[in-house]
DNA sequence: TTTTCATATGCACATATGCGTATATGTATT
DNA sequence: AATACATATACGCATATGTGCATATGAAAA
């Protein structure tokens, strides 16, 4: 039951949710989401440390850059981000976000390396 | 997307999503609500009060009692709802919950009428 | 019209949450 | 070793949230 609380508080903030839908997609690290988000290092860190303490993404560091990757156990979770995704078009914030996810390299290439 | 980040807040609190998958069920009054939860009037009135404020719910007076009932119009929220029940059983108290509704004329005659 | 009862709401308070700023940490590069 | 850079964290603060208690509201019953 706590479990299930926590998914639905962790998707309750726009950030938030946004950087689930993200990393739902591919990993990222820190500096690429905020780069998308247009948000400042310590919000997306702390918000990413959230998801992390709660078990909800796997995070590895490679060279300078600390990826983080959605977790895929969780069945409500997924669903739901499921359902989020299959239905972007009617969230235009959520439109844009996918939009900077392709174009990645050019956004973000002065502070981040390429992306498999 | 305020309205995406409004219905994980709504069920972001364990007593207001016992009430929504109740409500997903079966209409219920305040008193009914109270009992199965075993929490305070107004807990469970104010609690009601933010679902209608945001209009997931309907609410129609009969008599002395206010029934409610949760409104299907939501795809996010209505999918939600359906996965969780579907693994109603992973979470005990949501299935003691289920069981007061089965019960739930006997469980609070003193205080409500029969449903129908 | 008074009383009763179900529900709603106001107030107070403790706790939780989100976020900015500054700084610490830790790895890589020189 | 020193520097640079990506990330993490500590602190402070404003605001939001949940809830208990008391009380208001409003419909029904007497």
């Amino acid at each position: 039951m706590n479990q299930l609380v926590n998914v639905f508080k962790l998707l309750s903030d726009e950030t938030r949710l946004r950087i689930i839908l993200l990393l739902a997609q591919q990993e990222l690290c820190v500096c690429q989401l905020s780069g998308i988000l247009n948000a400042s290092q310590p919000k997306v860190s702390k918000n990413l440390s959230k998801l992390r303490d709660l078990n909800f993404v796997f995070d590895e560091r490679r060279e300078k850059f600390v990826f983080y990757k959605l977790k895929t156990d969780n069945q409500i979770l997924m669903n739901t981000v499921t359902n989020i995704l299959a239905s972007l078009e009617i969230y235009p914030q959520l439109v844009l976000d996918q939009k900077k996810l392709t174009d990645i390299e050019k956004y973000l290439s002065q502070c981040c390396p390429i992306i498999e």
